[in-house]
DNA sequence: ATCTTCACCGGATATCATCCGGAACATGCC
DNA sequence: GGCATGTTCCGGATGATATCCGGTGAAGAT
């Protein structure tokens, strides 16, 4: 199902321009892009339907409801039973704070991606809902000072 | 700049389906919601005035332009010059594989989330781009397996 | 009790997304 | 070359939509 797409330097700067602001209407999009405002929409069509596009989402920034400090949880986990790693990540989903867990190699099992209020609120996080848990085994916490520029995806040269 | 907002349980109603899926049209929000258009409008234009929506994005994904392997890189700067982070930082954003770049504490200094399309490709990145800059003393690859279920920004408690 | 504020509503209007037929172009085949 | 085929583009038509605005009622303050 994902198959490798190939995209035209038109269909990157349609991606560039709509990863940065989807909220650009079809008629503005397709003037930047130099088509007419129907073979703009028919492409932004294919491209969803060829699933380039997976969707388009509202980006909610955490700090503006009080959730400003991020940090990076590095998780070992004690024994590797599927249903104690399945368990794990159902909670840890659950979590209001999570913004994102990955299951990853390497000496760590899971990296947690969290957003808290302030770090009495992240040492309540780790001691109430992570090491509680019998099946973690280790965590590791790494403060986010900085993210400097979400990056979209890009082409590999530049676009025309 | 990032005051705190209060959020009743509509405008995380709202929240909640825009992180889902922006394309709703304001019609169709407004009666998943239970508004008028006009007040649901309003709404959602205060919640984008106010900075807790910052923004509307296309989501691309990766694997379909044959970027299917994702993963975290662990990296360690030497010595910790205000110039040289710079540079590196500057460097690493410009990388179309680059998704991601944390300045994080801890023994590592950044996490760099990269999508590639095979390990090859992977391990060039890694040599050639990191591996080369002298201000690099040491990065940690940890591959991507899984991550289940990107979690959206969530109330505390549950939705009304 | 009166005033003020606020969220909501319904209607009006300009703008927009979306569909369709046909033109222009490139490509491959005879 | 001549022709068939497929693709991409365009402009117009139309139905739906975003967006604005004045009015209304409820809640809270004075």
């Amino acid at each position: 199902m994902p198959e490798v797409q190939h995209l035209d330097p038109v269909d990157w700067r349609i991606l560039t321009i709509l990863q940065d602001d989807a909220s650009i209407t079809n008629k503005a999009l397709a003037d930047e892009v130099g088509l007419s405002t129907s073979s703009c929409h028919e492409r932004v069509r294919r491209l969803r339907s060829a699933g380039v596009i997976t969707g388009i989402k509202a980006v909610v920034d955490p700090a503006a409801i009080g959730r400003g400090l991020h940090a990076f949880i590095a998780i070992r986990l004690r024994p590797h039973r599927r249903d104690l790693v399945d368990a794990f990540t159902a909670a840890v989903l659950t979590l209001p704070e999570t913004l994102a867990l990955y299951n990853v190699s390497g000496p760590e099992d899971f990296f947690l991606h969290v957003a808290v209020a302030d770090s009495a609120d992240l040492q309540r996080i780790i001691m109430e809902q992570l090491a509680t848990r019998p099946e973690v085994g280790h965590a590791q916490t790494h403060l986010i000072f900085d993210r400097p520029l979400a990056a979209p995806v890009r082409p590999r040269r530049s676009i025309s």
